[in-house]
DNA sequence: GTGTTAATGTTATTTAATTACAAGATAACA
DNA sequence: TGTTATCTTGTAATTAAATAACATTAACAC
């Protein structure tokens, strides 16, 4: 956990004085960073002893030592604020921004994604018989792509973007089956209808969505897809495509771990299965090289 | 640029001293920071004040900023080195490494993403007729994302994960249109196959691919798909995911802004199109509330 | 060889951060 | 409600760290 969250956990637990110098530092971590601790002490309004036991406090050694950390902890989160593009950007800027905001988004899952979330569905997912994957309009590319990579591991796996096949597929799931719905708002009247059937068949249905959302409730696990972090500006839409398609990676990830070295032979196998699809590396070069003199 | 470049670039420049100084920094960057001037020093074989001369000749005021920059420069260097996840990873640990791999995968962007590639692929998309893009395996949900995401900015987008299609598509186009290829490797049979055709119809041809491939060859404009980046490991095929992902990102924010209040316009109003297959926040949560009881 | 400049080390000073201690506040219990 | 114990905070003192000032040495030019 980074320094700057384990301020804002630990702030209640403090005392007075080392709360005000949390709240100093919350309020301008940039700023306090390049202070002194007389500076940052007098900001505070207490004296220049409590800075030094407010860093003890929140396990650093000295002030420098928390200088440190906080640099860490910024060197991520530097982007969150205001990196939204306008007019008059540059390509070189635009790029720079999108990363930012990427990362950011990268780093607000790191402490908002619930690990017993994650180990519930690949528990739920390791053992069944077969996955089901649905998703609609945005969420479409993002069920081909989670289908794409679980399917490698050997568990019979589908994806539908089609809203008919989703009903008759959730109709006919058994208890034995993974139904997985991606939608990010988790709002779309066609997604509930398809979440409700499929709960009708016993399915266990897993949804990564927008936790407070009507979808999020029939499920039996539900992962956040970032969908409260979505900036509204019509321009950036894009930060939970990255969140959830890293989600879709972790699972896969821990799937396989669990998988054990089954998963391991099954992905070897469907890698050299490509093999005669490609076209070699070194024979190419040489091709393209002898042939322009 | 980061202080570690910096200190690497200057290095040659400086005095006998200072070199040595910067030597016992680079090669252990981390512990470095966690030293007095005193030791930093001894280790070096300089007087004290050396150290503090030093940090002059890098522009850092003081010793302690130096560590505050080193802190920041390592942060992102972190995680590059050994985050491969092992057999006994628990949940917490797979989503620990996994964010830091693709958070390291951006930054490696950041410094090779070719800035006047994205220029020139902006440029000839925002003057295209229609987009055709084109993408198998894994790449055609990546295809299906992009379209998802340019079609909305206006301009008429296609995708196509089916090789006959491709054909006919490729075969069919003109030199007003942009054909957009992706394929991490850039060695699959198939798809070079279909670059060619598209050359024979003037079309202007993007492939975001692996630059050093037969298909990047074939290309007017190329954008590196990170595929160099992979690790070879098969646990993680998915670093490349999220770089061409931002690289969609990035394309299509620098698109929208290229277009002004055109491609604003188009964005809300199919935005709001979507309005009547949702269902409503605060009426969904009264009556799940008053259905309890 | 001597003067000049640049580079480095030594010593001194300043600044910053922490420890030690004392005073005050707060809570617990008689 | 008074008394004691504990916890919190500030003041003063100490220590440690970093830099400035000065001295020395080394390198080079003339």
């Amino acid at each position: 956990m980074n320094i700057l969250h384990l301020i804002k956990v630990q702030r209640d637990q403090l005392s007075k004085a080392e709360a005000k110098v949390a709240d100093e530092i919350l309020a301008a971590p940039e700023e306090a960073m390049n202070m002194a601790t007389a500076e940052l002490a007098s900001r505070a309004g207490v004296s220049d002893p409590m800075v030094s036991r407010f860093c003890r406090s929140v396990s650093c050694n000295s002030f420098p030592e928390l200088k440190v950390q906080l640099a860490k902890a910024l060197a991520h989160r530097a982007s969150f604020i205001s990196e939204a593009v306008s007019k008059g950007d540059t390509a070189h800027t635009v790029i720079e921004k999108r990363i930012n905001s990427n990362q950011a988004a990268l780093e607000y899952l790191r402490s908002h994604l619930d690990t017993q979330s994650i180990d519930a569905a690949v528990k739920a997912m390791s053992g069944a018989r077969q996955i089901i994957i649905a998703g609609m309009g945005g969420a479409a590319a993002i069920a081909k792509d989670a289908q794409h990579k679980l399917f490698r591991l050997g568990i019979p796996t589908v994806a539908y973007d089609d809203h008919l096949m989703m009903r008759m597929a959730a109709a006919g799931a058994s208890s034995k089956d993974c139904f997985l719905i991606f939608s990010v708002t988790g709002r779309t009247n066609a997604m509930i209808e398809i979440a409700e059937l499929a709960k009708q068949s016993q399915v266990t249905l897993i949804t990564i969505t927008n936790p407070d959302s009507p979808l999020a409730k029939l499920a039996d696990i539900t992962i956040t897809s970032g969908d409260e972090l979505e900036d509204t500006t019509i321009y950036v839409p894009m930060t939970t495509r990255i969140i959830i398609l890293t989600i879709i990676d972790i699972i896969a990830t821990a799937l396989a771990l669990a998988q054990g070295p089954a998963a391991e032979a099954q992905l070897t196998k469907v890698k050299h299965s490509l093999d005669t699809t490609k076209r070699k590396a070194s024979a190419e070069r040489k091709t393209s090289k002898n042939s322009k003199p």
